[in-house]
RNA sequence: GGGCCUAUAGCUCAGUUGGUUAGAGCGCACGCCUGAUAAGCGUGAGGUCGAUAGUUCAAAUCUAUCUAGGCCCA
């Protein structure tokens, strides 16, 4: 028999190597056969909800990092939530309808050269969305997330788009919704609207052109004295917008000057002024005058050619970079204009038809096709002496995707909410300020939004979404039998989804000799717009909280990336408020954006992207976990290859720290063999007091959502405090003591409840490995067949005063400065192993008095062979003074008896009566044991 | 161009109401051990706190400007 037969060394099935790759999908499959999360569902029906409601990513693409980042947070908030004894559910959602997926179809069909019927793309449109739906959703799945993925909420399914209808008529009911002219991308050949993904930019050469607009009246006095006649000079490369100009839009916080020019006053921003006079190869000119734009603001203008008014007004978009300084607004065609032309109380004048011609009332160019219009326009103010200067530039200009065809920018008929009405917009910032945002810069963000937002337009002119359902007057535009309309429409909508309300035809819509209230005409039309994707998701808290029993309504938490300001808490906000009065949840979380190793935004282009599914590839999905833990959500955070492999080597500090724990409680039984608390020896129950200070931390950083608060002491723990610490000195113990003995039980007892608190609450974040663990577990240590339905752990009632707390504390500094002391004798080849050493103390009195009390105890702490407190010490040139502990002085030097061949330590040859190789104590264990050498 | 946000060792993070020499873990270097072994232990080096200017007896911390980056708009 060899020596070391004798020790108890530790034994485990539990693998070094995590093998994630591998051992992941085998726990998936674990989890699924024993319906894990239904379990954790029913086990804690009826205890209070935590209500955490999930935004729906968009069904299109694979996921990518952001949406790990997403949905990896809500896992571990839902499972913190469980484990904290909440009824905490997770029902995952996508957003189906839309522009990407009706572009993705359409470049399909464009393909295989197929044009369909609106309703048949919708099938098409349906099915892509579909198919997306359980790619994601695998991917979602292989993260380790729990939720109910087999009963998810998709904004296509016919009850959610049928809810859309429901909640949109509550908007037409109370009045809220409003037929208006708004400029939208249109495509003249295709004679359709065109989202902003449907354009493409390209090179297009434009006239650049220089208008003179006479100022009728309001020249402010401080310019100085009496201008005469003089003009605002306007730039522009669609001349045949000119048509719809309404007015000139100023910077309130420029200076503008008046400069002579060839015996006219003309009125340009004064830092355009000499590219100007270059550009207008200007030899003389004179300024008159100076002021700021502001000044300028109840002047009026005389249109070039119509008679109309142009009126001066002020806007932040105008820049310096070309033009004048002075801009050409037609609110009708432009989206800036139309912004400042709300303003000051402007209509969208559109006077162009769908096919890009001019109306029959526009003087001198009506029946004119815009582009036609150009040099007409052009030749017109040349004639009439407006135009100061032209010439041609080339510049990047929208074209449609379909056709390549230039746009235009155009008002059409749209359908808006109002946000006065009902004091939508009052009310929504009051719901503002009702919700707890984290972090609390969230709140000013979504506040100034919604303050300054325009009305909502809700109407698109597509075929995947779901229908405005109203029918309107084919004469004066004004709905008709709305209430009735909308509940044939919700019905229909449930039972056959959207395709319900473009198949019905409108007599079955409308009461038989209805006539239109307004003007008493007897024709109607269906409207054929569908709604804002931002209204579907909008209504999500509605069809999935209310409709839903294991759900209440409103949320107590939505997380989503900082994005979603504008985006889904915006127009949940609204849609909640408009319908309700309140707002959808009680707190917002919001987390920032994947970025590269460098701080850099991922694209293809730059080359820098890192998919989800690579990680998962290389390192596992726990490692990915991982990394959602380690950095701080709350700004950008950075993914590289260098984290991954930092985070690798974490995990396996942290794999192995539970392995020694699960292997050297191999033999150990907790209903048996435990040692009760307060007989444990002082560092057994220093160790747990940390373990205590420890739990705290983390439950308190869950409580706050600050994950890499979780994994830094959690990570540190293992290093610092076991590892480096108790678990080295502890080896002595659990090793060389007999199995059975009070010293070896006491310290497994300590394991034990060190393993136990430790995998519950590494559980919610890494759930893969904790629920590995959970599998090797002694016997009787858990009820629970699944780590995840467990709680965390209660904290451990052991009786360890300040005092000792102080004393232990004390002992670990020592314990450091016994170290660096030691180095230098390694250094010196004096010593090798710590326990060649024997270690002289000259301590200060007040350090002396605890210490002492702890003398037959240092030298394992220390792990040396012999410890001795001397008075003082003779003066050495290797004595090492500390710099931490004032007056404390070490002196090392080699032990020069014999090495104990079990335990390692040096005893004193004297000292040995028997004919052994072991010290004393290692032959009474051995007799304890039973054994003999 | 505007609004909001961010910047502390190679990496990930601490750093209280301004107050000693800015900390931790990892990584790195060097060494030890071979009874946690594709492990374990020790020691050490690493920072103009993004830059500049200011307030102050004192600034990583407060103010301004700039630079780099991110989100949302234009």
């Amino acid at each position: 028999m060899e020596i070391k037969d004798t020790l108890n060394l530790p034994e485990t099935d539990f693998p070094m190597k995590a093998s994630l790759t591998k051992a992941e999908p085998k726990m998936l499959e674990w989890w699924a056969k024993e319906k894990i999360y239904e379990a954790i569902r029913e086990s804690s029906k009826g205890r209070e909800k935590f209500v955490f409601h999930d935004g729906p990513p968009y069904a299109n693409g694979h996921i990518h990092m952001g949406h790990a980042l997403n949905k990896v947070l809500k896992d571990f908030i839902v499972k913190i939530m469980g484990m904290k004894g909440y009824d905490a559910g997770f029902i995952p959602g996508w957003d189906c309808h839309g522009l990407p997926i009706e572009h993705q179809v359409g470049k399909k069909l464009k393909e295989k050269k197929m044009s369909l019927e609106k309703s048949a793309i919708r099938k098409q449109c349906r099915s892509y969305a579909q198919d997306f739906v359980s790619i994601q959703r695998d991917e979602f799945k292989r993260l380790g997330i729990f939720a109910d993925w087999d009963n998810p909420y998709l904004t296509m399914d016919y009850s959610y788009e049928s809810t859309i209808v429901r909640e949109f008529g509550k908007f037409v009911e109370k009045g809220m919704v409003y037929k208006g002219l708004k400029p939208v991308h249109w495509c003249t050949s295709c004679r359709t609207a065109l989202a902003e993904a449907e354009v493409e930019h390209a090179d297009h050469t434009s006239p650049s052109i220089y208008v003179k607009f006479e100022i009728k009246s309001g020249i402010p006095k401080d310019i100085g004295g009496d201008l005469g006649k003089a003009y605002m000079v306007i730039w522009t490369t669609t001349p045949w917008t000119l048509p719809a100009n309404l007015a000139i839009s100023l910077h309130p916080e420029f200076q503008y000057v008046a400069v002579a020019i060839n015996d006219e006053v003309l009125i340009v921003a004064e830092e355009r002024l000499s590219s100007l006079i270059l550009e207008w190869d200007i030899k003389d000119h004179k300024i008159l005058g100076v002021c700021k734009g502001k000044e300028w603001e109840t002047a009026v203008c005389q249109h070039p050619f119509i008679n109309r008014d142009s009126k001066v007004i002020l806007g932040d978009h105008v820049t310096l970079e070309q033009g004048t300084g002075c801009v050409h607004t037609a609110p009708g065609h432009g989206q800036d204009d139309y912004i400042v032309g709300l303003k000051y109380g402007l209509e969208p004048y559109n006077p162009v038809d769908d096919g890009g011609v001019f109306r029959n009332d526009v003087e001198h160019f009506a029946g004119m096709f815009v582009k036609k219009a150009n040099p007409e326009i052009i030749q017109k103010l040349n004639q009439d002496g407006f135009l100061v200067h032209k010439e041609d530039i080339k510049h990047s200009y929208p074209h449609c995707w379909r056709c390549h065809q230039p746009v235009i920018f155009r008002a059409t008929n749209q359908w808006f909410i109002s946000m006065e009405k009902e004091d939508l917009r009052k009310n929504a910032l009051a719901g503002i300020e009702r919700t707890k945002w984290i972090p609390d810069w969230g709140m000013g963000r979504i506040y100034s939004m919604i303050e300054n937002r325009p009305d909502w337009c809700v109407s698109r002119q597509r075929a995947w979404g779901v229908p405005i359902t109203l029918c309107t007057c084919i004469e004066c535009g004004d709905v008709v039998e709305t209430k009735k309309v909308f509940e044939l429409a919700v019905e229909g909508i449930k039972k056959q989804g959207a395709e319900f309300w473009f198949e019905t035809p409108i007599e079955d819509l409308i009461s038989k000799g209805t006539k239109c209230e307004k003007c008493g005409c007897e024709e109607f039309k269906k409207e054929n717009d569908i709604l804002d994707v931002w209204f579907d998701s909008g209504v999500s808290h509605a069809a999935v909280l209310e409709n839903n029993a294991s759900e209440s309504w409103p949320a107590d938490l939505y997380l989503e990336g900082s994005d979603q300001h504008r985006g889904w808490f915006h127009s949940s906000l609204l849609e909640s408020i408009g319908t309700r009065g309140k707002e959808p949840y009680r707190s917002v979380l919001t987390h920032g954006y994947v970025v590269d190793g460098k701080g850099k935004k991922m694209s293809k282009s730059a080359g820098n992207v890192i998919a989800p599914q690579k990680i998962i590839d290389q390192y596992g999905a726990e490692i990915l976990r991982l990394w959602v833990a380690s950095e701080n959500y709350r700004e950008d955070i950075r993914v590289s290859n260098e984290i991954l492999k930092r985070l690798t080597e974490s995990y396996r500090k942290i794999r192995n720290t539970f392995r020694y724990l699960l292997g050297n409680l191999h033999d150990f039984n907790p209903e048996h063999d435990k040692v009760p608390l307060n007989s444990l020896p002082e560092i057994d129950r220093y160790i747990l007091s940390r373990f205590n200070l420890l739990r705290e931390k983390i439950l308190s950083a869950f409580e706050n959502y600050e994950f890499h608060t979780f994994y830094h002491s959690f990570s540190n723990f293992c290093v610092v405090e076991l590892s480096a610490f108790y678990l080295d000195i502890l080896k002595d113990r659990l090793y060389t003591y007999p199995e059975k003995s009070q010293e070896r039980r006491a310290g497994q007892t300590t394991l034990h409840i060190l393993l136990m608190g430790m995998v519950r609450l590494i559980a919610p974040v890494l759930s893969f490995t904790a629920e590995e663990i959970w599998g090797y577990l002694p016997k009787g240590s858990a009820t629970e067949k699944s780590v995840h339905l467990s709680s965390f752990p209660a904290r451990e009632d052991i009786s360890f005063d300040d005092k000792l707390i102080s004393n232990w504390e004390l002992l670990v500094q020592l314990k450091s400065e016994v170290s660096k002391a030691s180095e230098a004798s390694r250094r010196d080849k004096i010593i090798g192993h710590s326990l060649d050493s024997i270690i002289k103390l000259e301590l200060p009195s007040d350090i002396k008095n605890i210490v002492k009390q702890y003398h037959e105890e240092l030298k394992f702490l220390f792990i040396v062979s012999k410890v001795e407190l001397v008075d003082v010490l003779s003066s050495t040139e290797r004595v090492y003074v500390s710099d931490s502990l004032p007056g404390v002085k070490i002196f090392t030097e080699r032990h020069l008896g014999q090495k104990c061949e079990r335990c390692w330590h040096y005893f004193d040859v004297q000292s040995n009566t028997a004919d052994s190789n072991c010290c004393q104590r290692c032959q009474d264990h051995l007799q304890v044991a039973g054994e003999r050498i």
